[in-house]
DNA sequence: ACCAAAACCATAACGTGTTCTAAAAAGGAA
DNA sequence: TTCCTTTTTAGAACACGTTATGGTTTTGGT
């Protein structure tokens, strides 16, 4: 009855071996996207086995999207300062990934976008959406508990209007509308300017230093706010 | 030296007549996509041709979301209410083509997602970009103007927040994390709060009732706030 | 009316993600 | 060992977007 046979050691194996695989192919080549008849060849399996054991090319580049950011763990030691400093320290965080590597993740989440469509997956596991969710979710509570934030509007939907400036910035990246270097600061004021809606007369001046301060990295970033037009579709 | 060749003329036949072909297409199939062989033949045109008039796949289905949407044309007439009226009105303009022809636009941004990468496209083309940033900058400024919005905050800003807001939320939802009974609502509250995040002393109370009536709007359609978790990435 | 040039057509080709087939290999149980 | 089951493999196949290549049609100017 134990899950230890053999048989699963080298199965894992060989997943590990796609993944890396994959992901030392994405950091190669840049923007020419990973094939899975190159992966195939560069991991020494077949050309089915990543359809066996992933699924999809989408399912494999998401993978190495989950297996490359140790999140969650790095999230527990973001207990210094006030909640908002924690939120926007989450926020900062987070964002380290990508501006930390950009042509890296710039061609992870084309690739991710790419196939989007024919499977009901979305942009992330179900697991790891639940534990970013989770955290997000505490860390509002508790800026409300600090009296940083109003409770008439519930956390759920203050933290959805973030959610959706995440993913639309990130698209904006991704395809190029966005510079890197305005990515971590431009987020950080659509987070500020929504969480100072939904904000205390106490917890209001924090989140305009925020904006402020966001601003003014905007500004030494050399970038003109709209360096092209924001995607108003 | 004049435009009106009979050159011109067929080409320009043939444009619309590849357009309507996909645009039908696209109505018919519903979430099998569109191919270019199919394209071609239904036009009645060679497979060559789409390529030679407009470049790329993703180049005829972007035509074919601007040929549908008489978008600033209808803006015009939004000049009832106040500003925040008219806010909210063109946004409930905007999202009322996606909500009235649901599984077309959804296919239809699944078709533009696909494509992204190898051209440096963005999600629309520059001159509908530029006509809908200058109309909303246009609301945005009036705002200023009558005192609902502080302009200690860029419109720019807000703007650009609340573009991502669009776009994070057409992302969800064409992926399918978001419903569309909820794809109104959802970002209404989003530019409610973010304008509340810039608004004066007097304007606050406008958008805090417009987060209201969007809530109701919400439970009113029966899907709990979070049917999935919202993508926190 | 003729000619040169430009546009379009049919077609093949390349590489892609994905699926399917039978064959082979490998682990576990007797 | 021997047998059975599960998994991997090799390879072909399909539809796709895109490009390149000649050949054919059409147009505008002389």
């Amino acid at each position: 009855m134990q899950d230890i046979g053999k048989r699963e050691q080298a199965k894992a194996q060989r997943r590990s071996r796609i993944i890396r695989a994959a992901r030392d192919l994405i950091r190669e080549t840049g923007d020419t996207d990973l094939s899975m008849r190159m992966l195939a060849q560069r991991a020494e399996v077949s050309l089915s086995t990543p359809y066996n054991l992933f699924g999809s090319k989408r399912a494999v580049v998401l993978a190495v999207l989950e297996d490359e950011r140790d999140f969650v763990e790095r999230f527990g030691k973001l207990d210094r300062g006030n909640s908002v400093d924690r939120i926007f320290g989450a926020h900062e965080l987070a964002f380290s990934y990508y501006t930390g590597d950009p042509e890296f993740y710039r061609t992870l989440w084309r690739a991710l976008l790419s196939t989007t469509g024919q499977d009901d997956m979305g942009l992330a596991t179900p697991e790891r959406l639940a534990q970013t969710h989770a955290i997000w979710r505490a860390l509002l509570r508790s800026a409300v508990k600090d009296g940083i934030l109003s409770e008439d509007v519930p956390a759920d939907l203050t933290l959805q209007a973030m959610a959706h400036n995440t993913g639309g910035a990130l698209l904006s990246w991704a395809v190029g509308s966005l510079s890197t270097s305005a990515l971590t600061p431009t987020v950080g004021i659509g987070y500020a300017i929504c969480l100072r809606g939904v904000a205390t007369a106490k917890g209001a001046p924090l989140l305009t230093k925020r904006i402020e301060a966001y601003r003014s990295v905007l500004e030494l970033a050399g970038s003109r706010v709209s360096e092209r037009s924001p995607e108003t579709l």
